[in-house]
RNA sequence: GCGCCCGUAGCUCAACUGGAUAGAGCACCGGCCUUCUAAGCCGGGGGUUGCAGGUUCGAGUCCUGCCGGGCGCGCCA
């Protein structure tokens, strides 16, 4: 209808630069856009305004001049000119409900389109490092980005979920470190526990499971490698140089075999860990790519020499530099140091140039806000490689802000200070985490208030929505009528003329314009928004006295059942792009 | 110091990317259950959109400068 408005209104301005009441060379750049408030009709446009300038007349008398000259459609029912010169639009659209027929045909399908169906999207997400549990900051990335996942996919992108595993480098070193430590613990061995070590328990419990394997078979007896060891910062040492002198320690007193066993238990168990709680989440993976296996494919050499046959790199100080001023960066950044090792930004641009390779027409990175700074210098390196930055967007994700008591807390993965999404998950349910989490605009600060999350209340909003589904369901039950009865499936739309039902009928329309705005702007709030929407306008239909849907008058029941059975169905498909349950009974 | 993001009701957030009288939930006050689930509905109070300018038919939204908060500025990952 938006777009059928659209162009009568352009027609409109043709024919009149025919007939030069209008220049010529007008800059036009309209909307049509649905009115907020009954008063102002259907659809309204603010064109007269834009071209009143450029046509030297008062917008409204511009107004008349377009209303007389729009062409004769049978959608259209009435014009008015309004307030400064906006022309409302009053359309014959679902007059008779004809709405419902195709949601009930629909069912399931309704709210997809095929507006991108040629596209192929990837989208990466979490890709947090596997040196620990996931917290309840990544779940604000893991809801986010599985969303925006199920909204491509409805508006007919092919969509690919992948996670970027960094499963090389230090910090890995320091993982298998830290776990074979507790390994020597629990093999009787006593020293101070560096501080720059992971503290979490979910160590030992690694450490526990290679001491039950192979006993105290990789036992080396402290004052091995303690000597020599520079002080850690209790001390007066510094902590990352301690830890540094250790973990060579552990890898040539282990050797290179013994060293890898520990690494690979301890990367295996906590991404198994991860993969586990996201499904649990409800958020599945296509993929899980790994940051080594960009390394020992040659993919880090083959993207720098692109980069270096391309002209965008230089030697300097014994390093190699990457040319990110030329696109905008505001430094240039090294590739490979001084020591001969790359540095992560040059396997990261390896993996990027590898996801482009891999035929997608858009990739959706999603980061948290504190990645910020990081943005130009990617795009940077896209762009240097040939490919377009716009295909690349990375929405930030904000941090979520958890409190408990009125006080917020502090979260630090080293120090294993922090809730983790699994523990959240079992206080407030799958439904309700991924609910809360979508709630807001991605970039903005989301204050998660634990008391308010775990108190199984009311106040919980996710119930809202799921009220009314598991209230419709419990109507049919009650009414002993299936929903695909071909009573309810061929009842008289007419028969729906009060304002609720007519408020419904028009909710349910705009669901499709709904999921596709909330996929466009990556943003799922949208789509909350609206079912909240939607619910409160069945909640209200179903208190008022006259909106019986039992009724005595059996065509109006099956009208009011049909009526109810699209609503579910809407509700059911909305709550099911956010992942959330749809219960029958609550 | 430089850069990015944010500032809207007492609290948590919307506002269709520049549109008409800035809207919801929570909290507060008052109504509605012998009739399809009261995890619900209806009504009420509550605002100089951080401050000051500017751009235009029109600004919460855009530009400038302040104030306040978050984050980032490594040959770390």
């Amino acid at each position: 209808m938006q777009t059928k408005l659209t162009k009568a209104v352009s027609t409109a301005i043709s024919s009149l630069q025919a007939t030069e009441k209008l220049p010529q060379d007008l800059k036009i750049n309209f909307q049509v856009t649905r009115s907020k408030d009954k008063a102002h009709g259907d659809f309204a446009c603010n064109i007269a305004m834009q071209l009143a300038k450029q046509a030297q007349m008062a917008p409204r008398q511009l107004a008349e001049l377009l209303v007389s000259n729009l062409p004769d459609d049978g959608n259209i029912k009435k014009v008015e000119i309004a307030g400064p010169g906006f022309l409302n639009f009053y359309v014959n659209e679902n007059l008779h409900g004809e709405i419902l027929d195709s949601v009930l045909q629909q069912n399931e399908s309704y709210g997809l389109s095929k507006k991108y169906s040629n596209k192929k999207v990837q989208i990466e997400f979490v890709s947090a490092n596997p040196t620990g549990p996931l917290h309840v900051g990544h779940g604000r990335g893991a809801a986010y980005g599985a969303t925006i996942a199920n909204l491509l996919a409805a508006v007919g992108y092919q969509v690919q979920r992948e996670y970027y595993v960094n499963d090389a480098g230090r910090q890995i070193d320091i993982l298998t470190t830290s776990v074979w430590l507790r390994y020597l613990e629990l093999c009787d061995e006593n020293f101070n526990f560096p501080v720059n070590a992971y503290q979490g328990d979910y160590i030992w419990d690694i450490a526990a499971t290679l001491h039950r394997e192979y006993s105290d078979k990789f036992l080396h007896h402290t004052q091995q490698w303690m000597i020599d060891l520079p002080a850690d910062e209790p001390q007066g040492g510094d902590k990352e140089v301690h830890i540094d002198a250790i973990i060579k320690k552990a890898k040539s007193l282990l050797g290179k075999d013994n060293y890898e066993i520990f690494a690979k238990c301890a990367l295996d168990t906590i991404t198994n860990d991860i993969k586990d709680d996201l499904a649990l989440f409800g958020v599945q993976y296509d993929n899980w790519y790994s940051e080594k296996s960009l390394i020992t494919n040659h993919k880090v050499q083959e993207a720098l020499s692109t980069l270096e046959k391309n002209g965008h790199t230089y030697e300097k100080d014994g390093a190699l530099w990457f040319r990110s001023i030329q696109f905008g960066d505001e430094k240039d950044r090294v590739l490979v140091r001084e020591n001969g090792n790359h540095t992560y930004f040059a396997s990261d641009i390896a993996y990027h140039l590898d996801k482009y390779n891999r035929g997608f027409d858009r990739l959706i990175n999603i980061w948290g806000a504190d990645h910020h700074g990081y943005i130009t210098r990617i795009k940077a390196a896209v762009e240097a490689l040939g490919q377009d930055p716009t295909s690349l967007n990375i929405p930030l994700v904000q941090f979520a802000n958890l409190y408990k008591g009125g006080k917020k807390l502090v979260m630090s993965t080293r120090s294993g200070e922090f809730v983790t999404l699994r523990e959240l998950r079992k206080q407030v349910g799958k439904d309700a985490a991924r609910f809360f989490y979508v709630m807001r605009k991605h970039e903005q600060h989301l204050d998660f208030d634990l008391d308010l999350a775990t108190s199984q209340s009311k106040d919980n909003p996710v119930y809202y929505v799921q009220y009314a589904h598991a209230r419709i369901c419990s109507i049919f039950q009650q009414a002993n009528v299936a929903m695909q009865d071909p009573s309810v499936i061929s009842a008289d739309n007419s028969q729906l003329s009060n304002q609720h039902e007519k408020n419904l009928l028009k909710l349910l329309e705009q669901f499709p314009e709904h999921v596709l705005s909330s996929a466009e702007k990556l943003s799922p709030h949208i789509v909350v928004n609206y079912l909240r929407d939607l619910a409160n306008a069945f909640h209200s239909f179903y208190n008022e006295k006259d909106n019986q849907v039992i009724s005595e008058n059996l065509e109006l029941r099956y009208a009011r059942l049909k009526l109810i059975n699209a609503t579910k169905i809407v509700l059911y498909n909305g709550l099911n792009l956010l992942d959330v349950s749809a219960p029958q009974k609550m």
